[in-house]
Formats: structure tokens, C-alpha cells, sequence
RNA sequence: GUGGGUGUAGUCAAGGGGUUAAGACACAGGAUUGUGAUUCCUGCAUGCGUGGGUUCAAAUCCCAUCACCCACC
């Protein structure tokens, strides 16, 4: 079966809603937040742990799986969940953000994106096709459309033919795909254009996606620019339908994303300023490199209850990482993920109790950085 | 004691008469949003062992001196 969303509450000053989403893989809590696992691994973190910190659903990529080591060889060994020890939901991107990453590397046409392998150089090809089968055979529960993320700024008409051709790629995606267990997303584009935001909203929903994502944000813009555009963009979307903000996952917009009705984030941001140093406290960011950790012998955050905060100092992380010693990124990682997963959990539990801009105010007023 | 060599930042060093003395590591800050694990950006020697001298000009040439290294006594 397709996922199926649950509506619970809506919150009574804000468009944020609690709710549920169905998989065959088991239920997600909504709003939440999505660790990245890009090559089939959330970097540094084994399956159990990600468990222990009550991650309830994991990304994946299917550019790099594909490059490496080959949708092919995870089919047999069989699926995604087998090969990496995950039994939980998977999400796959589609390789839609690589086509606008690589830059240089690629070329897009109708049929889609020729480019350059990073790893060896050689010539490949993703199609909207190509994109559903590699995801087909990955097995993920959630499967992204071939979309094209534009760059910030582009010029209207860029925007306007890159989210036309978006559409028409995804339209091949349905017809494409094979799998009937795996739910197929539409990703509605457009820019920071009102009206193209409406046009590719309004095109996407005829075609009846189980979910829908809102991408081509974080991509340089400022974020009031990017909380403008989902002001007048999450409406747009079906309310029976879970709503995914693509690659976002710095505190502050996790809360006006879930403020304005956003149901599914993820983002690579806490496993990466982790493994570089740095961290997301209760009282904001801490770069454990530096010089005033030097001695100081209590955890992270006083208020966390990860593993990391109950058995280490800052102290130790810090020597950790100057000492190059690969347990430090692990820490820091385990930190930063578990922080995201459970201030999601405590947005929940306010819009449970319909206290969340109480909640917000009261985060804020302790993270004083973004 | 004799001969030879070397002294440039916390470390390893480039520069062998001519503007503000390369670079690397370390150190100190910052960045990071559909992944880059070991990444990126910024800062960091008014001074070249010490003291004299030559010269318009010395890290660079000369003398002395000190330290360390190697060889031989």
C-alpha cells in the first residue's frame, strides 16, 4: 500500500499540525525531522544507535547508490533495509538535488541530466525513468521524483521552463514506476515566484502524488525570503497529504517550517557541523574546538539526556577532536541527531497540548543562535 | 683540540645583496541546510642564533662569538 497521512490536531494559532503518516514499514510521527543517510549510511551512526535516539525514518540517495555501489547490487542483496541493517522507513531522494550540486559536471536536456561521475569521471545518465527504477529496485517506502532544483537567484523564465520540464518529468516518474509498495512524491518548484509556485503546485496536484515536497529552497536565498515563500506555498499543497520541506534542518526553520504547516524535514546539517565540530545545544550552537573548552568539564548541554551528555565533557570531545580521533564525530553526531529528533518530539507534544508558539518562545529564549 | 656542517614562527622549512620574509603543520576564530567523514574561509615573524662591520640597501657578504650536529684526535 502508499503511505496514508493522518490529520490529529491543527494548531489553533498557527497552520502547524500533528499527525501521522502510515507506512508499510511501520507509523511516523509528524512533524518530523529525517537524518540523512546519504550512501546507505547515517554517517558515523549504526542502525541500533539511530534506534536508541528514536529515529523513525531515514534518507537515502539515489545518485550516489547508483554511482556506488549500483541499485543492481543492493537489489540483490535484498533492498536497501537488508543491505544496511535499517528495517525502519526509508526515503530516497531522487538525485534531483545532485543535477543542481554538481554544477559543472552536468548537462540537462528533456530526457534529463548527463554527467560526470565524481568518483571516476565516467558519463552517465539520470532520466526521470532511470531515477524510478534505481529507486524501484532500492526498495525505499518513499521515492522522490526527477526534479530539477533551480539555483538562487534565477531569472523568471529560468524558473518558469525548469518547473514545467519538473512537471513533465514527473508525469514520466508515474508512469515509470513499477513498485506499488513504494509512495512516489511530487516536488513542487518555482522559485521564490508566487505565481510559479502556484502553477507548479496546481499542475502537481492533478496528478494525485501520495505526499508532496516543496524544494528548490535553502539553496542561498535568506531564510525570511525562504519563510515568505512557504507562507504562501504550504496552503497550496492537499491537507490529506504529508507536506516534505527539502535539505532544512537548522532549528529555527524546523519551527517556521512546522509553523507553517510543514509535516517532513531532513537535512544534512547536524551530522555535518557535527563531525566538524560543532554542536546544537539547549543554549545554542557550541564549536567544540574551541580554546575556552579547554578544561571545561561538564557535557555538551546540561539539559540533554543522550549518551553523550550523560558519560562525556566538552573537555574530553575537545581533545577528541584535536586529537583527529574518529569517536569524537560520532559523539558529536549522536548529539546533534538526537537533538533534532527530540525537540521534534517536543514540538509534538506542544501541539498535543496546543501550546506551540508557548514552546517556541520558550526554546528561543535559551538558543539564541540559529 | 682539529676539520666540516647547520642556526629563519611552537615545529618542518623556502629564500644565497634590492618593494610589505614563500609554503606546510600546529595554534586561534568563522562557515556548513534534498552530505564533502577526515572540507572550506580568515588570522598568525617590524623580524631570519648573538654582537660588530661592508654597502645607498644585509636573512642573504665579511669578522667575532654562542649553540647544536657529524667526522677525526
Amino acid at each position: 500500500m502508499l503511505v496514508k497521512y493522518e490529520l490529529l490536531k491543527e494548531c489553533s494559532d498557527t497552520k502547524a499540525r500533528l499527525g501521522k503518516l502510515h507506512t508499510n514499514r511501520g507509523v511516523i510521527n509528524t512533524p518530523i525531522f529525517m537524518p540523512v543517510g546519504t550512501q546507505a549510511t547515517v554517517k558515523t551512526m549504526t542502525p541500533e544507535e539511530l534506534k536508541e535516539i528514536n529515529a523513525e525514518i531515514i534518507l537515502s540517495n539515489t545518485y550516489h547508490l547508483f554511482l556506488r555501489p549500483g541499485h543492481g547490487l543492493i537489489e540483490k542483496a535484498g533492498g536497501l533495509h537488508k543491505f544496511m541493517n535499517w528495517d525502519r522507513p526509508i526515503l530516497t531522494d531522487s538525485g534531483g538535488f545532485q543535477v543542481f550540486s554538481l554544477g559543472k559536471l552536468r548537462k540537462l536536456s528533456e530526457e534529463g541530466a548527463t554527467f560526470n561521475s565524481h568518483i571516476d569521471g565516467s558519463k552517465q545518465e539520470l532520466t526521470p525513468e532511470k531515477a524510478v527504477e534505481i529507486q524501484n529496485a532500492l526498495d525505499s517506502d518513499i521515492a522522490m521524483v526527477l526534479d530539477e532544483c533551480p539555483p538562487y537567484p534565477a531569472s523568471r523564465e529560468y524558473v518558469q521552463n525548469s518547473l514545467q520540464r519538473t512537471t513533465r518529468w514527473a508525469k514520466r516518474c508515474i508512469e515509470a514506476n513499477k513498485n506499488p509498495n513504494q509512495s512516489l512524491f511530487g516536488i513542487v518548484q518555482g522559485g521564490m515566484y508566487r505565481d510559479l509556485r502556484e502553477e507548479s503546485a496546481k499542475e502537481l496536484l492533478e496528478l494525485d502524488f501520495p505526499g508532496y515536497a516543496i524544494g528548490g529552497l535553502s539553496v542561498g536565498e535568506t531564510k525570511e525570503l525562504m519563510y515568505e515563500v512557504l507562507e504562501y506555498t504550504v496552503p497550496l499543497l492537499p491537507k490529506d497529504k504529508p507536506r516534505y520541506l527539502m535539505g532544512v534542518g537548522s532549528p529555527d526553520a524546523l519551527f517556521e517550517g512546522v509553523e507553517k504547516g510543514i509535516d517532513m524535514f531532513d537535512c544534512v546539517h547536524p551530522t555535518r557541523i557535527g563531525r566538524n565540530g560543532t554542536a546544537m545545544t539547549t543554549f545554542g550552537t557550541v564549536n567544540i574546538k574551541n580554546a575556552k573548552y579547554k578544561e571545561d568539564f561538564d557535557p555538551l548541554d546540561l539539559e540533554c539526556s543522550c549518551y553523550t551528555c550523560k558519560n562525556y565533557t566538552k573537555a574530553y570531545l575537545r581533545h577528541l577532536f584535536k586529537a583527529s580521533e574518529i569517536l569524537g564525530l560520532r559523539l558529536m553526531t549522536y548529539h546533534n541527531v538526537h537533538f533534532l529528533i527530540n525537540t521534534m518530539k517536543n514540538i509534538r507534544e506542544s501541539l498535543t497540548e496546543d501550546r506551540f508558539l508557548a514552546y517556541k518562545k520558550e526554546f528561543f529564549e535559551k538558543y539564541d543562535r540559529t
